[in-house]
DNA sequence: TATGAATGAGAGTTCATTCAT
DNA sequence: CATGAATGAACTCTCATTCAT
């Protein structure tokens, strides 16, 4: 008995979901161009000629994985916005950041990697679109509900702090003072220190 | 006759650094892994073979890469040490990290994408030594001359609007409002803001 | 449908041995070192790579190349055993000595130029194992059941006798008297000559 | 005050010199492929230039480095002539071949390995001449002094079994069990046991 | 749909050789 | 006589990609 459309569908979906997960693992882990299609798909349980069946190319897989990525980090910010409270929202933000940080270390590293090299760098902005903006732009709003001075700069170094910390988190690993800082932040965006 | 010590030491002086120069351009703009030792030669105008005679490998050559890159950082440092008031020194940082990062955005990127991945990683740490934590060091000391409460996570979220800020210029490009953030941070980092 | 397994078994069995044998006779005729993958691919009609995809390294390559050499070096011995009479036996040696060399001069020029360098010695030795000392152990056991006085070094000398004719037949070439020298061993080790 | 002829002649001889013993000295223990002129120069302290001003290839130089090694193994048999009886002559060749093969394993190694590639064994031919046929004929004159049967025969036995426990010394080092094997010779071809 | 054998371009690297000085 | 910078061909090896089955 022949298969049924869905379940071609079914297959089809689970196993490039596989080399999707497979590919961001590896190239979070070991980089872009120090992974190879052969290791993906040994990895993934496939052979090399069933990757090339689903994406057309590394790049093109690639892509793919970007997409991914972007969800991954899309999802963090949707339980912000059931915070009424800005300050909540700030705070939420700021252990959002450093949690995610510290358990997908290796996906940062690689959405950040991809940011620095030219020919990567594009793959990225396709994908990302608006994304970043977006963030930012719900960034402002919690500070302009704050009714602070200068919502825009003031989102704008939010967001650096965000980054920067999250970068310093990276590369130094262990020694950096992770709580110290979690709890100085959370401290400097409180209701009594923003007025 | 054979040439002098003198006129060797010269000739090798020049075509080592014309080899590390474009090496440094190279690296920055398409990643370590990305650029190979055929580009690099053509792009000096010199035979693959001659780079071997000049660099042992590939990552030696990298390695002094980055010690150039340090040594460029170190100057930027330099002129900071003369002023007297901490909050010219941290108006002072303000701009050369903003100037530099838009004068040098190809270093940058360089030295963030070797920190990304794990191989190149270790190389930076090599080269780079304490360098970072003796930054970190100063920047602390600068603020608490200021007496300031938490001087040492006030340095370090300094260094991450630093980082951050310079993560953003990079990636967002003339869109980013360097002036604003500029004269932002200047205003957030000035003697009355401060105490 | 993709292959059966035992289709892919026989296309790696058939590319396999096609690249071994080259192997055996570009090493044996021009050395290790002397013979480049690009050399034994293009002589066994396929492309540089797939030698890499049946053979990790060019060692790796030689040391199945020696494996497949101390088989045939081992098939000359096993008619030897069937041979009742210890004198049978070491004419039987004498003569698959000489024929051996004769038919298969470049295998013993490999085996011979592989163990005068220490770089290959180390992997022949590795593969060939105790493969020498058995065999000079039977060549003993031959000799002490003649009752001889010293069968150690008997079996020792008769051994540096075959080994150098080799040697000699080697580079001698036609201009080697093998056929005197093969019936003046005979009656060397005869009966009547041994006691 | 310029140089006389005889010293630039003096000058030239000594560096000609220097250059062929390192180089015997390099080719024995690496081999020759394994050795380039980069690191004969440098062992001779001189630079790669010069040693192409006297040696108009590597190849060349090699040949004449096959010469030298013909020249020290003729040293060898010099002492030989001096003696009277034949017997001792016979003790003298198995003392020097044995003695000569453990002080320069490495001159052998290179002299055999040479001989064992069809492309190096032109040259060693080239240079070797008669050498091996006179060394052959001089051990056959010892035989037929000794009145032995068949002189011709017996003297290529036993230069079979000089090269073979040459081989064997070489490729099992401290194992062989040498003073055995010189006292079972010299016992084997005494007076006595040769009638 | 799925396989992995096969290709070929290009990577890093070495080295005999040349040549301006 | 002497130097070593410079070349270019060849080397080992990797890998994205194709394709017959």
């Amino acid at each position: 008995m022949p298969r049924t459309k869905e379940q071609f569908e079914k297959i089809r979906e689970e196993t490039k979901s596989k080399i999707l997960n497979t590919s961001l693992e590896l190239f979070a882990k070991k980089g872009y161009s120090n992974t190879s299609i052969s290791e993906i798909a040994q990895s993934a349980n496939i052979s090399k000629g069933l990757a090339y069946n689903y994406f057309k190319s590394k790049e093109m897989l690639m892509e793919e994985v970007v997409k991914i990525l972007f969800v991954e980090i899309g999802k963090m910010f949707v339980e912000i916005d059931v915070l009424k409270s800005p300050y909540d929202k700030l705070h939420r933000i700021i252990d959002l950041t450093i949690d995610w940080i510290l358990e997908n270390a290796d996906f940062w590293r690689l959405y950040a990697s991809l940011l620095m090299q030219e020919d990567t760098k594009v793959i990225v902005e396709k994908v990302a679109g608006n994304f970043m903006a977006e963030l930012f732009e719900d960034i402002e709003k919690i500070f302009r509900k704050i009714k602070i001075k200068n919502p825009a700069a003031e989102a704008r170094i939010f967001g650096s702090i965000m980054d920067g910390i999250s970068f310093h988190i990276l590369f130094m690993g262990d020694k950096y003072p992770v709580e110290k800082t979690r709890r100085f932040l959370k401290q400097k965006y409180s209701r009594e220190n923003l007025i």
